[in-house]
DNA sequence: ATGAAAGCGCTAACAT
DNA sequence: ATGTTAGCGCTTTCAT
């Protein structure tokens, strides 16, 4: 910097200022500075630039896990909503495990982030970094959220989502379901666990089994063989994610289960996997954008108002429900039927 | 730092060297830093830290995209690799675009960090960017390379994995076959090109059709559309990747065509979408973990020897072809064969 | 083994 | 509008 200063023959100060443009220079110093920089491939250090000014311009995203499509979704939706201001987005993921989630959380308070939105592994045991981080620095959670804590959080209303699944599955003539999910660890599979059991009850549909696994491909397989070999079939499969589902549709028809003639089968989350499994797959939809968008807003929103403790903030975006082949006759199959969380109602041609 | 120096009775510079060991320090005093460190709840400022010690701890890593599963196998094995050092991995997605990507490398280049692992989504239109960063610092180029430059580079050898494929095809009867991928490019697409033209032409197998587009499951539909609209039918399809082989598979099934018994169909990655389609999907493994390995390798081996300008390395793995039943009969669906790429052939159960 | 002091590259008061 | 100067929080000579 003070190379390109002395070039162009004014002080490190007006350097800064035509670079960053905070104050006024005059157009032909102006001119000299940019010119200068750019001759000699000038790069403001950053590091340097943030330690003065006590502010990186860097956010960090913590998520529990990156194999799951959902995730990848989300994180670009956080990304193109930062792309508009210059800021800088550290991407870490916990692995599902709550103490390397802690020490993320660490690297990224050291690194200085301005703020964190932050998906926790767990409800329990990612409880005491995350509240302790959040004592530091803006913070809230995406997607899913720790118990027992009032911090901001934004996500979808999974209860109500699987609600729709439910009374989808009871419209569709659906008396007997077996639901199959994630152990209850984390705040999603809680929520969608509860969603299942109380729509499940309102809408009188016997609960034939509920397997508790993992958010994966293989548990699905598993659970699938798990059904069909303790016959009789329910009438439906729900699954607590599409990952589940993609499995269990994957070995339904190895064993020679039609769906949904024979069993319905739902996923949730609506990742590009549900298009493309045949039958592809009914689903919950979460608006990524939307969540991401209102995620940084919550964000912004506490680093003005800064100290003074508002209170939490909880925003449960409502999901839509995505009607496909697996819980309904393949009348045409690139349709789907989008059934919206205001209840409105479209139909739209899919994937060509 | 100074509260925490304060507190233990001692100075800055000894609670420096206390907390980061780079000088011995008296075991009582060390004693009474830590504690007063812990009381303090102090946590050392990395961006100062690093500016002082002039560098960061960090690497770079740019991707094309996320949301193609190869990705973010590729990121887990770097960051899996990265775990022992404490260094920190910035994260990076060009989404395809080398403007976006030459933007990323300029973020990353003011982030400071040590080094770059890149997989340009260009061959020539991330050339100059890529060039121009790999002379600040140390840079290896990741799976993709750009073209007429000659920086570092690994990844598989591709040429050698579709030789494996048409081999294995010719070998299972297949006469003719349509080729489907994605415009050259890139240079992984355009070595999977000329590797499937050359090994056809050695296999003497009728080339009925090269269909580019992306490597997308989007596209794997539109192609499995043509290619079923203009029978006859090939004996294979080879797809440059397995996102395009799963789109394929489901429109092929929608359309009746059976595989492999009408259609042989193969992928490239071996992400896990190809063990949970239906059939499941023979296909080319990356090994992810040494090519991940072996790049931080060469970044290390960059960062020691610096400016002795060494000439480019170039590290190709050979990968394996997973046989699995979209080229085979049936006989057992839990099985998969493995040839590596040594030539050796080994036998395993899936998914259970 | 420890402390004093300089300085990493930048920005922001404060002066002019 | 521009320059001078102090200092962000740390590490590392250089003394002792």
């Amino acid at each position: 910097m003070r190379d390109v200063a002395e070039r162009a023959g004014v002080s490190t100060a007006t350097v800064s200022r035509a670079l960053t443009g905070s104050r006024r220079v005059s157009g032909d110093l102006l001119a000299s500075v940019l010119g200068a920089a750019r001759e000699l491939d000038y790069q403001t250090n950053r590091l340097a630039a943030s330690l003065r000014r006590r502010q990186t311009n860097s956010l960090g995203l913590v998520v529990p896990e990156i194999g799951n499509p959902f995730f990848p979704a989300l994180v670009e939706a956080v990304e193109r909503e930062l792309d508009r201001s210059d800021r800088q987005l550290l991407l870490c993921e916990s692995r599902l495990d709550s103490t390397t989630e802690c020490r993320q959380l660490n690297a990224l308070l050291q690194q200085q982030v301005d703020g964190l939105l932050v998906s926790p592994c767990d409800a329990l045991k990612s409880r005491e970094a995350v509240v302790a981080t959040a004592a530091k620095i803006p913070l809230v959670q995406l997607d899913r959220e720790v118990e027992g804590s009032n911090l901001d959080w934004v996500g979808i209303d999974d209860h109500a989502g699987m609600a729709a699944v439910v009374h989808h599955l009871a419209e569709c003539g659906g008396r007997s379901v077996v639901f199959v999910s994630e152990e209850p660890a984390n705040s999603s599979a809680r929520r969608r666990l509860k969603g299942f059991l109380d729509s499940a009850f309102e809408c009188e549909m016997q609960v034939l089994g509920v397997l508790l696994g993992t958010f994966s491909l293989a548990w699905g397989i598993e659970a699938a063989n798990r059904i069909v070999s303790s016959r009789p079939l329910p009438d439906a499969v729900v699954c607590g994610n599409d990952l589940i589902a993609i499995g269990m549709l994957r070995e339904l028809a190895l064993l020679d289960v039609h769906v949904p003639e024979q069993l319905m089968v739902t996923g949730f989350d609506d990742t590009f996997l549900a298009q493309c499994c045949l039958p592809s797959l009914t689903t919950v939809r979460q608006p990524h954008d939307e969540i991401a968008a209102k995620a940084l807003e919550l964000l912004a929103a506490k680093d003005a108002v800064s100290k003074s403790r508002r209170k939490a903030q909880r925003v449960a975006v409502i999901p839509s429900l995505i009607i496909r082949e697996s819980t309904t006759e393949r009348a045409n199959s690139f349709a789907e039927v989008i059934m919206a969380g205001d209840g409105t109602v479209a139909e739209r041609s899919v994937l060509r």
